[in-house]
DNA sequence: ACGAATCCATACGGGTGAGTATGGGGCGCG
DNA sequence: CGCGCCCCATACTCACCCGTATGGATTCGT
């Protein structure tokens, strides 16, 4: 330990600022995404990101676009891999709700809803994830407008749990009765 | 139109600065929660505001705590009422899904659970309305480990369509939309 | 090796909003 | 009528944070 307390030295890229700038959402929020506080945390000044950046929502703008991109890319990819429609939903539901890490941002980003830049990508995000459940409610033989509702109501209940037990971390579950609730909700949720 | 456009003069007492705060968190956000905007929304200054609270943070744990004795006595109050626990749920669906505009508070300090006031609020009132599910649902007969996953499903439907449809507006759902989501919720959730 | 491009430090200006100090005006009450 | 208390205006200070200006340091191309 010769410098700082913070490992990291020598020169930065635009990806370093951006990274950081997710990390700083999720574990503070988009309130708290200030330049000269994200300096600090990489252990340089404003200076540097001045030349990186031209304004504070230039690098918000740009890490949303990168979480967004990322997402689509790995969450979504993944589950287009699995064959049957009928264990698609469940295994869905199983998977997303054991990556609790990669949510972080996401309901860090529901708490900033009203931040002009959040709003477009969480509209775009959304309205992607409630179209691919309806499509596997349909996969799964549920008539149109009940695989609609049924996807609105699943990804209302996602959201509403990631408020609930995440951010406000409100009943603690443990891990038998969170695999209780999933499976409860796989049972309620999923035609059989 | 003889002095101001705001038609509020003459002296304030502590109630109306609280009142004007929920207003302002309701359109707004708790971040918007200026004591000089809230001044000039009441047409004085900020030496009134300092007159009856201690500090900005005095205004908003007043405004919370009124917000939540109001949210107790109005909400769950008519419910109760209900006599046959059968009827209550859908009953209580239905209601909750036509008074859009009491939820406008809620929503807000949806987004606001990194602020630490928020948090406890927010902790009681779900427990509390998760609980009164609970019951509700074991009256409707389900088993108490049943009844405790559907109250927290149910809840956190409820918090997500909040999320979703009122803050970030995403479908836009039309009147017959909304209905038709509505009786699907009832369908799906309460046990026949 | 040496100039040029890249990356960063230092120092400053400006705007915003919380909190304080102090005095003045209205209103009850004797 | 005039005295005192309640309520509010004015005018500050202070802290924070965005953005700019400019020069120094490090690295890369050739």
């Amino acid at each position: 330990m010769d410098s700082n307390h913070k490992p990291e030295r020598t020169r930065l890229t635009a990806e370093n600022w951006e990274l950081a700038a997710l990390q700083m959402i999720a574990d503070h929020g988009v309130g708290a995404l200030a330049v000269e506080a994200l300096a600090r945390e990489l252990g340089v000044t404003k200076g540097s990101f001045y030349w990186h950046f031209r304004s504070r929502e230039a690098l918000l703008q740009a890490a949303l676009d990168r979480w967004e991109e990322y997402g689509e890319r790995e969450v979504l990819g993944q589950i287009e891999k699995i064959a049957d429609p009928r264990q698609r939903l469940p295994e869905l539901f199983r998977r997303v709700a054991h990556e609790l890490q990669p949510h972080r941002v996401y309901a860090a980003l529901l708490k900033a809803l009203d931040h002009p830049l959040v709003v477009p990508v969480m509209a775009r995000v959304s309205k992607r994830r409630t179209e691919f459940l309806e499509t596997a409610y349909r996969e799964a033989g549920l008539v149109p407008r009940e695989a609609l509702n049924r996807a609105r109501l699943t990804y209302a209940a996602y959201v509403g749990f990631l408020q609930l037990n995440f951010t406000l971390g409100l009943p603690r579950l443990n891990h038998d009765e969170f695999d209780s609730y999933i499976e409860h909700m796989i049972a309620t949720l999923i035609p059989a």
